[in-house]
DNA sequence: CCCCTTGCCGAAACCGGTTTCGGAACTGAG
DNA sequence: CTCAGTTCCGAAACCGGTTTCGGCAAGGGG
């Protein structure tokens, strides 16, 4: 036969069966007095449950999946595709997923897509094979195939980040627009009257939010709009560069940038320098995420940070209290980002 | 009961008793012809093959876990307390792993820890509940206890990084000691007489191996080991940054720094910045590792780089041949790094 | 023509759990 | 003392697969 020979599977390990034998009663009793059924008197729980303890038993998980349906693993499919390098992220949110996870004796099945449509196929794989119970979703869009998906399987699932048709969604999300506006008004507050932004793929929900969050910046420090000073796509250094050395051309160049992304602004560092201006006296620059790039960069780049870590435990228990049954609509929260102010912004005019 | 209402789970899937009875057949014969034993006739394999490509069949992985003990998953336990940043490694790692996975339509279960002994809990607990079917074990130690754990429940595991005693492991490793013996001859190429080493922790087995390399390259050049030009255990920049700074308070300091870890080079960016010395004239560094802030560093960091997405992707490969039976002692495997060089080296003397 | 293989498949046991069902023992009211 | 109502547990079915076992039919050798 083709089928190869695995090592041998199970060994000593202790079922609900020697559970069973061992205290003398049946195991559909000890099952129900594990489970804290309602038809089991104390004693009979407590003496079930030291026993279990003394044993060292632990229910086979998959065992129980196959009756209850639930796998107790929540799943996360990140793409790695090129151009979604996203890279310093990642450590913290799936610590703070699993840490969540492992309080309730849940676990992680990270899974990777090069694209969008690999990424609803992996996705649909997982659930055909009861692997997850319930997905989180990062880097949400617009309009988000994922969101489909698992709304026509009627899958749990929550998105980091918000999304165009948020029906029946929860989510969590930081407020990238709240932190454009506060680094608008802030460069303003130093002096600066022409202000550029560049913002991320606008494919993405962010993007939109947050170049919303730069005109509200700019309306209440009473700057005009100006569509010269715009520009969108940058979420590697080398296209942030390229459209930083696209707004620092002009005749009447900005002498602030804000970006959407640190990674944008790093770009822009090479492209300002390219130029022989330098960031946070001739240039200054102010970005969102909080990568550790920003802090070892020269100058250091101001940022608005995000707790990855902590996005991602919240998302977690989110997950698990809509596996509960909680109303989607109800699990919606959005926090602040956190400025971190460093050396790339600055007066302006000091030239 | 203290059960709480879960969504509901099993939907329309098909299962192998929807497939026999639309074929007709027993689904143990289902079952036999879809796994290839040789007693199906080829006519019924390939009318059984069809019918669950027709009916969208998937088997669910915990169902033929509870016969098989096979969960399908590999396991890896990341350790994410403090000190253990690590952080950009881990993407390209996940994703070699991940895709590796998919293709034999595996999973990935991932889960973190805050250390040793946290660590050893939770591998346990994962092979206890049956999660998971082997482990990989990324920044392997010389005395380590999650090997001991897991050859004391004949566990099948891969090493990334060798050990101390390899009795039974497999392993996959990048050459660090090469990497540092050529970044030594490299300097001494270059003009350098004194050429000083810091290295990352001892209890990791790479510390060992790239202080072998680093005095076989002095060797090799012909140069004295000088203990005073040698400290270890640097893993991150700020301890970078303090014993660089040792290493350059010194009388007769070093003119060249070779770091075992680039997060530690940058820390002596830092320390040499400190005393007016500027990276690549008056002190050249080179490191290893290939993290994306070398890049951006200025000057841009000279490092040996690792391809961590592809050793991510042969270390599951390598655990499949082991739960497949191979023998652990006949998969190992060392790759060399490969050197980025940028602008932190240069001739020794042009002070 | 008989017997022994061989090829192929059905039936049933099994894996480790969960859940349903029914009944024994105890309780309390009348 | 009787009878209905609880309390608590055993027995068995069930979940979706895998694996063992045995038997029927066809084929081949003597």
């Amino acid at each position: 036969m083709s089928v190869v020979q695995f090592k041998s599977g199970n060994r000593d390990r202790v079922t609900i069966n020697d559970l069973a034998r061992e205290l003398g009663i049946a195991k559909g009793t000890v099952s129900r007095a594990l489970n804290g059924y309602p038809d089991i008197s104390d004693a009979t729980r407590l003496r079930v449950a030291r026993a279990a303890e003394r044993m060292g038993y632990r229910p086979m998980a998959q065992a129980q999946a196959i009756r209850t349906g639930l796998s107790r693993a929540l799943g996360l499919v990140l793409n790695a595709g090129p151009g979604n390098a996203h890279k310093p992220f990642l450590t913290d949110f799936i610590d703070g997923i699993s840490r969540a996870a492992s309080e309730e004796a849940w676990s992680l099945t990270v899974a990777t897509a090069v694209d969008e449509e690999d990424e609803v196929a992996t996705m649909a794989r997982l659930v055909e094979e009861r692997k997850v119970d319930g997905f989180i979703l990062p880097r949400t869009k617009i309009v988000d195939a994922r969101i489909d998906l698992l709304r026509r399987l009627e899958v749990p699932f929550v998105l980091y980040g918000r999304t165009g048709d948020p029906t029946g969604c929860a989510w969590f999300d930081i407020s990238g627009e709240d932190a454009m506006r506060d680094g608008v008004l802030r460069l303003a507050g130093q002096g600066h009257r022409r202000i550029g932004f560049i913002n991320g793929l606008t494919v993405y929900n962010y993007a939109t939010l947050r170049l919303g969050g730069y005109r509200e910046g700019l309306a209440q420090a009473r700057l005009a709009f100006d569509p010269a000073l715009v520009r969108e796509g940058a979420t590697t250094m080398t296209s942030g560069e390229a459209l930083g050395e696209e707004l620092l051309e002009q005749d009447a160049p900005p002498t602030a940038i804000v970006c959407a992304l640190d990674l944008a602004a790093l770009g822009v560092y090479r492209a300002a320098e390219a130029r022989g201006l330098a960031i946070g006296r001739d240039l200054s620059v102010l970005s969102y995420d909080g990568i550790p790039e920003a802090a070892t960069a020269s100058p250091p780049l101001t940022t608005y940070a995000v707790d990855t870590r902590a996005a991602g435990s919240r998302l977690a228990k989110m997950l698990f209290a809509l596996i509960r049954g909680t109303d989607p609509e109800t699990l919606r929260e959005t926090v602040p980002a956190h400025l971190i102010a460093r050396g790339s912004d600055s007066r302006a005019g000091t030239t």
